[in-house]
DNA sequence: TATTGGCACTCAGTGCAGGTGAGTGCCAAC
DNA sequence: GTTGGCACTCACCTGCACTGAGTGCCAATA
């Protein structure tokens, strides 16, 4: 059982760890902390928290280094939950406000949260699946190529190219898109989804098989929309912040494998907080154990929630990190928000 | 004066020197080509080639290795030019021959690429300033928020959200949007945009705030034909390929830095193979001298090119990435020629 | 009982010395 | 022009002693 003074020799751990880059030693905490007792008595602090399996000695005669189950203790139970600066509040509301439309906002969104971290920042796109679908267009780019545009009232955009067997007359594009538009528009994506489902089976027998290609384009256009994207910046945080090049190395490719980040996204839940953490070998599975992930919640509609967050190596800065995090997800609940 | 046959070692230093990643002495040379010389003879040319600083010695003595100057007279006049295997050329067609649309190819294109040469793969979208304006959508999000789609008969579809200061009133939007189809549609990127200039002064006067408003939108979204924009892959190729992983930071900063990179690309001119090479130290100005370029132009269009390449080492494989490069330059072009 | 100073011990890191070997440059002979 | 021979250089490895930061343990203390 450790001792109240116990953690915050934990913390100080943490802290001195995360600072300098090396194990820390009793000495240096009673330097660095004013504690108000001796060396000797931090030592025997340390034996206990080294018997929980907080920290571990690298060497036999090296300083502490905080263990995955250490930082897990820190964040839950020891990080100051303090807010950002009013500076940084600042630098986030005027830099995400000058957005243009959702795709600027989110590559906004990363590149602010990447600098205010100086980790990998990562932001998953809304999924929508409340939103419904605003208007289809379908345009002839070649006698027999069209593109089919379709437009929700979340603001997103999906366009594909449809190729046709034969040549089609302009009119029969036109009705096409006269049918699906009714049969769409106005309805969720899942409604609008099932209803093309059916469609080209009711329209005259010479329009059915285009029906046919543009409803395929359509519904393909719709499953887009629960499918999960990421966008990312600050790789290059990674080669300054790790000091092992070799392990930057799956973290680039699991950056490239966006399947396997966003089932990782998808594993963690938010704390009453609203920020929560994945840390250290807790991400084994994903070939990420030397590195941790800060995750937080924002909302687009009521009801649709994405997340975003920061990964880095297990040694950063939780607490300022858990702050950006849940900042600026909250701001971005916010502009979303107020369509 | 170097020899024909001091060519021929140069040659062998670099493939050796790709190859191991270590300097290469006179002896391993004689025994892995059949030069039918000896040592002490490769040794006498190689002494002739360090004259002419096209190799060096990094310690004195250790075998030699390329420099800047050794690996631009290998791609120039050196390497071989050999065609992929037909099982990557079917690759290169299978994978790519099944994409959906614009933003598919190119990221299909990327990816294959970053596989093929283990590299970092860039390409450049196309910038599509012969192109013209399709048609142009407006669609009412909210009552004072509108999103303005642009098509144009190249497959690319832009869009952008334009917020009102006051609600509009449906059939306003809808004679705006007649009136910026009418100016537009049918004209090239930079006849729509000068269109568009006057038009709102020319609409009846309460629709002119609104016409102003949406002109400008669909003038900036003009504008993004020209900005070009690159999508990449394969920067975890980074940490595989090189050794040294702070010789990877600037790299990766300059792959977030897209604008570095794009003029990069434009400066360099293809030569009668449609391949060209930046080299090492020819790249200092941007921070990259550690690191070569290999690029292609490829074709949209009669007049309209644009870039792809791969980013890599200076010690890397020239021969098998500008056989890549070129193969895939040359199937894009075939491929967006079609439309 | 918790804290403290003292002390022996451990071990990573450093600097030094000697040995090894891959590779070179030079030269005389072919 | 080519070759074998040879002395020379220097990165790299090994073993060794030394240093110092840090520990664990213990007896003394408040």
């Amino acid at each position: 059982m450790v001792s109240e003074r116990g953690l915050d020799v934990l913390k100080a751990i943490v802290h001195d760890y995360v600072a300098s880059r090396e194990p820390v030693g009793s000495k240096t905490i009673v330097e660095r902390h004013a504690f108000g007792v001796s060396a000797a008595t931090i030592r025997n602090d340390m034996a206990l928290l080294e018997e929980e399996e907080l920290i571990v000695a690298p060497h036999t005669s090296s300083g502490r280094v905080p263990t995955d189950k250490g930082y897990r203790l820190f964040v839950d139970q020891l990080a100051d939950r303090r807010p950002l600066s009013s500076a940084q509040r600042l630098a986030i509301e005027q830099f995400l406000g000058e957005s243009i439309d959702l795709d600027d906002v989110l590559s906004r969104t990363v590149r602010l949260l990447s600098q205010l971290t100086n980790q990998v920042a990562l932001v998953q796109y809304p999924s929508f699946t409340n939103a419904s679908v605003r208007h289809v267009e379908l345009v002839t780019l070649a006698p027999s190529r069209l593109l089919a545009v379709l437009i929700t009232d979340s603001g997103r955009v999906e366009q594909r190219i449809v190729e046709t067997v034969t040549p089609v007359d302009p009119s029969d594009v036109d009705r096409v898109k006269v049918a699906i538009g009714d049969a769409a528009v106005g309805r969720t994506i899942a409604d609008a989804a099932a209803a093309l489902e059916g469609l080209p089976d009711d329209l005259d027998v010479p329009l059915q098989q285009l029906g046919r290609l543009v409803a395929d384009a359509v519904i393909g256009q719709l499953g887009h929309y629960r499918q999960d994207r990421l966008v990312l910046a600050g790789s290059a945080n990674l080669a300054r912040t790790e000091d092992d090049f070799r392990s930057i190395f799956p973290v680039l490719e699991a950056l490239e494998q966006q399947v396997v980040l966003l089932r990782l996204f998808g594993e963690m839940q938010s704390d009453a907080f609203g920020v929560s953490a994945r840390i250290g070998r807790e991400n084994a599975a994903y070939g990420l154990s030397e590195t941790s992930l800060v995750v937080s919640d924002y909302t687009t509609a009521p009801g649709e929630t994405a997340r975003l967050g920061v990964l880095g190596p297990t040694r950063m800065d939780y607490s300022s990190n858990m702050a950006a995090v849940r900042a600026v997800a909250r701001y971005l609940t916010r502009l979303l928000g107020e369509s």
